[in-house]
DNA sequence: GTTCGATTCAAACGAACGTTCGAATAGGCT
DNA sequence: AGCCTATTCGAACGTTCGTTTGAATCGAAC
């Protein structure tokens, strides 16, 4: 917040902003404001304002998703071949769940809350760009993680694994940027703060919903069955 | 499309662009232009771009919850008083998930993913205005439900019942938002414009996380413990 | 001390934004 | 016909946006 070069001044703004208000809705004087730096020095640094979007969600993206293989390479090493379900949930929720541990600590209580907020706000952001941006870096992941999955979960279609990880990544995205939302809803029931518990809850759910039982397949509802 | 009124049509026009592009990014000028009406009718008609807002939401909402309700009532008539989880979640999630099924049919099979898209977009948009207006047609319909699911998941505590709502929320509005996303990710493994296999998948995932174990209480990761 | 590349700065650019206004138009009522 | 209300329209309002420019400032190398 204080000693660092423009540059990087100027990504921390910006993610901050970012996870408050959106893309669309932060302004390169907001952000240059706050970051305590010219208006032209995003352009000077960055080129444009979709290039400083990409860049706070590089700058990020990759420790996590290295950190996500890494755990889920530590579990085919650690047991006999086949990892737990909840574990390889567990390799994929924590990272981005845990980001701020692995960034300056004396930011203070509100780092972390911030960055997730950020990632799940970004990550359901419309800029096209933005879009695409994120589906590249996914890829790799993704597939990872569904081999990983599809071989802790025989039976399963690859197309129900998929649908899963997708839910999954709704779940948290959605968690990460309404959990105050939800503090509120419940009366600090919730305790968005609290990682420890939030990451349980969420493993223990995702895992729940990946291990449940496949939907039969064929199934019409009211058109040609009278029920009700 | 075309033989409405005015109001309706602006109101179409804006969900269409809403659900593709967000609030903010999203110009009154695109939105009359689609809507073939002058520019001045927003604020005519709906006084400004926030109310225009409110007003494509609330247009959705109340029906929706409406027959979340309607849904959840049948539930405690028809069995003899404990509903399954299962069919709980579904109460929750079919109503936005055939949205529209309630709705003029000869807008052609994109229309109800329109819908869709611009519910799962707008429900994780940022403005605080939509975000308290959100929080506040939701709160009568969460507690409803989360009454309900408490009554059928014995043992669960208020707080896990409540984090995993909000899990299948954020499953539920990241799905309908990026669902063409994840067609392409997988190659059209998955079909996001089969409702019936989508809604099937859904549900079997939420009510699998939702039955699943609650977390043990404490735990702590590698700060004591040297596990690696 | 001077030179030179890198960075910062104040100021302005044109474009697009949400909103407002007054005149024009339409349609029912007497 | 004439009137009245509701709606539509073109045009402009002032503001803010992302971006650009050219001069000022800095820091090391020589």
């Amino acid at each position: 917040m204080s000693g660092a070069d423009t540059k990087t001044e100027i990504l921390d703004a910006a993610e901050q902003l970012f996870a408050e208000f959106g893309y669309a809705a932060t302004s390169l004087r907001q952000i240059t404001t706050a970051a305590g730096a010219n208006l032209a020095a995003v352009n000077y640094h960055f080129g444009s304002k979709e290039e400083l979007a990409k860049a706070v969600l590089a700058r990020r993206i990759g420790p996590i998703n290295d950190e996500r293989l890494q755990r889920l390479d530590a579990l085919g090493k650690k047991l006999g071949k086949k990892a737990a379900v909840a574990d390889i949930i567990r390799a994929f929720l924590a990272p981005p769940l845990r980001l701020g541990g692995t960034v300056n600590r004396e930011e203070g209580h509100g780092y972390r809350q911030r960055l997730c907020r950020m990632f799940g706000r970004i990550s359901t952001e419309q800029p096209p760009f933005l879009r695409t941006f994120l589906a590249t870096q996914f890829r790799d992941v993704g597939s990872r993680f569904e081999r990983a999955l599809a071989a802790a979960l025989p039976g399963k279609s690859a197309a129900a694994i998929w649908w899963r990880i997708h839910f999954v990544v709704g779940a948290m995205a959605h968690t990460l940027q309404n959990s105050e939302a939800l503090a509120h809803l419940t009366g600090n029931l919730c305790d968005p703060s609290d990682v420890d518990a939030l990451e349980d809850q969420l493993v223990a759910f995702a895992a729940g919903g990946m291990s449940a039982a496949e939907p039969p397949k064929a199934r019409r509802k009211k058109s040609a069955l009278g029920a009700r």
